[in-house]
DNA sequence: AAAGTTCATGCAACCGTGTGCAAGGCATTT
DNA sequence: AAATGCCTTGCACACGGTTGCATGAACTTT
């Protein structure tokens, strides 16, 4: 009737089980297993053999018990699907932290700062249950007390992409980008191109990102000579229709501008639609670079030019620096880079 | 000069600090802890606040290895990146798993099914390890052994998705689409809006769902009185480009079709760009359906007529599943789902 | 042949928590 | 007053590993 729900269950045998068999101390076993080199090599073989034999794994929890070590990582990473964008841009970056932990045969858990449901801090939970050795933050907006609880709990960690806001990061091991620099690439490409008044599009946020952004973008203005106009930046979100809705907002005024600086790739490419049904020709009567260089920009025409940053480095570069602190236990914030974005030549600006 | 590494190290609590404290045995803190009946209020509430004075959390090891609950899911999910189309769509459901397993306060190590470097397989890790208590399976590729070995390790699971293929699933609790019912849904809008002729672009691979979609294709044809016709379907991957050049193949030859059926998104949005290039009107003149309702489609203009698949009632069903699984511990395939996706009617179609 | 080394292994404690069973205290019943 | 029962708590062992130290055997050295 009811299935025997124990039938398939397999015999979960440990190494207490292998001694007995071996004829040997569980001792003997745990060490021969670890390779210690305490044991003979003619022990050690016959051993492994036999755990070979009965599939023999350890059991983790036991293991990280006694070692303090439980061979998983955690990544702090938000909600890819608030915003679009974000699922374009972040999956790379998360993907090439799996990566990176994978070969160090690292595992990870993957969390958001804190339960949607509980409003617990997953931070806080991971590290004081001892679910993880290290940390790996990825996020915009991590409470100022899990910052603190980071700090003081001496667990290894790297942030990446975004710098933590109202928080002191200069003891930090981190990753970040040159947004200013990036901005002022982008907005360079625009006036070298001929461009002399150009529309800003940035995302509505304090984000430190965005704030460098516009900020290369008003510097860049100013190398040029070129008085920098308030009304030219505008906030919306990170969403193609808000650079599609900025530009027909303004399809009677398509003069006042003759060039965009997107912050963002699908904004760029909203804007471009906008344009196309509008009739103006991009690049030729006004260019649009975007930033980010998610995959899109290649596919639609015209290919957009963007600001590039080296997604799958930093996520190596960030596992390398972790991986490093947990062998070493030296804590010290010896890896504080902030890189350089790239820019991505293509049809659009 | 070198910072004493252990200056931030917090001393860890145990619960029995937690008992020599409250002057009663370990065994009184774990049950006030754990709000055990047999515990008096009074001593409860007292080692309680004890306990919250002092930040205790419990070693998730120590808990583990006693109750042999972990607390963490494992979630098999392919690479998000190696085509982009899967980003797109995987990105959500994955999503959805996260936010699942959250509300019952359960961890997820997300894995791929073995390990890049070494080759391990992560499902067999995971488990005989005892790293997790339930799986979750969204790959089209988990080997048969990996099966086998997931059907007599006896852990909860459910499969999301992707049918396995060479190997019996009747057994399993799933969550599968109907992409037969997909494929006619979408050939029939072509249908009906007139075409006669229709380019069938599929990805050239021996996943399931793709040959239902295929299929379904072909069921359609049959019902509309139409002769299949082998040439008018085409292989290549998942993205724009094969779309893109699909149609740049046939641009001398485009009156030989009057409507496009491409399995995934992003090959129909390549279709439509390719088609704009060549000055061909959609749908005017070629009518164009998608498949997967990815957030592009709702960008791009025209925008696309695609098959909808509902992305976050599978991750929650599943996980409702998977969670009474674990509760239970009756494993019996008592969720075995089919769902009908949705036609999505925009403008290409 | 006795003493000293080296090597391989076992003993026992420990990591932090859960839990069956026994025991003690106290109130109730006879 | 003794017997009974309930409520609360502690003891001791279990979970499955790791590791410092002691031990005994085999091999050198004097």
């Amino acid at each position: 009737m009811c299935m025997n729900q124990n039938e398939t269950d397999k015999q979960t045998i440990t190494i207490k089980d292998i001694a007995r068999i071996a004829g040997v101390s569980h001792s003997t076993v745990s060490r021969s297993l670890n390779d210690s080199p305490l044991i003979s090599e003619r022990t050690k073989n016959r051993i492994k053999k036999i755990a070979d034999d009965l599939n023999f794994a350890f059991n983790s929890s036991a293991q990280s018990l006694s070692t303090r070590r439980t061979g998983t990582i955690g990544i702090i990473y938000p909600e890819l699907y608030d915003t679009f964008g974000n699922s374009l841009y972040m999956g790379l970056l998360v993907q090439g932290l799996r990566h990176g932990l994978e070969k160090a045969s690292l595992d990870s858990i993957g969390s958001f700062p804190r339960n949607h449901y509980t409003a617990e801090s997953n931070i806080r939970k991971l590290i004081s249950r001892k679910k993880i050795d290290g940390l790996l933050v990825i996020h915009p907006e991590i409470p100022v007390d899990d910052w603190e609880f980071i700090r003081t709990s001496g667990i290894p960690f790297v942030v990446l992409h975004f710098k933590p806001r109202s928080f002191d990061y200069s003891w930090m091991n981190y990753l970040f980008t040159d947004h200013v620099t990036g901005g002022r690439m982008a907005t360079k490409v625009l006036l070298d191109g001929g461009c002399r008044s150009i529309l800003c599009l940035r995302e509505d946020s304090d984000e430190i990102q965005f704030n460098e952004r516009t900020e290369g973008y008003k510097i860049a203005l100013q190398e040029a000579g070129i008085a920098y106009d308030p009304q030219l930046v505008v906030a919306g979100d990170c969403a193609f229709d808000f650079g599609f809705q900025a530009i027909m907002d303004r399809k009677n005024n398509l003069t006042s501008f003759d060039g965009i600086f997107a912050e963002a790739d699908l904004v760029a490419l909203g804007a471009i639609e906008a344009l196309r049904e509008l009739g103006v020709k991009v690049p030729d009567d006004i260019r649009v670079v975007g930033y980010d260089d998610t995959e899109l920009g290649r596919y639609f025409r015209p290919k957009l030019t963007t600001v590039h940053q080296p997604r799958e480095e930093h996520a190596r570069l960030a596992c390398e620096r972790l991986i490093e602190m947990l062998d070493s236990r030296d804590m010290r914030p010896i890896m504080q880079k902030v890189i350089k974005p790239l820019m991505i030549y293509r049809e659009s600006g």
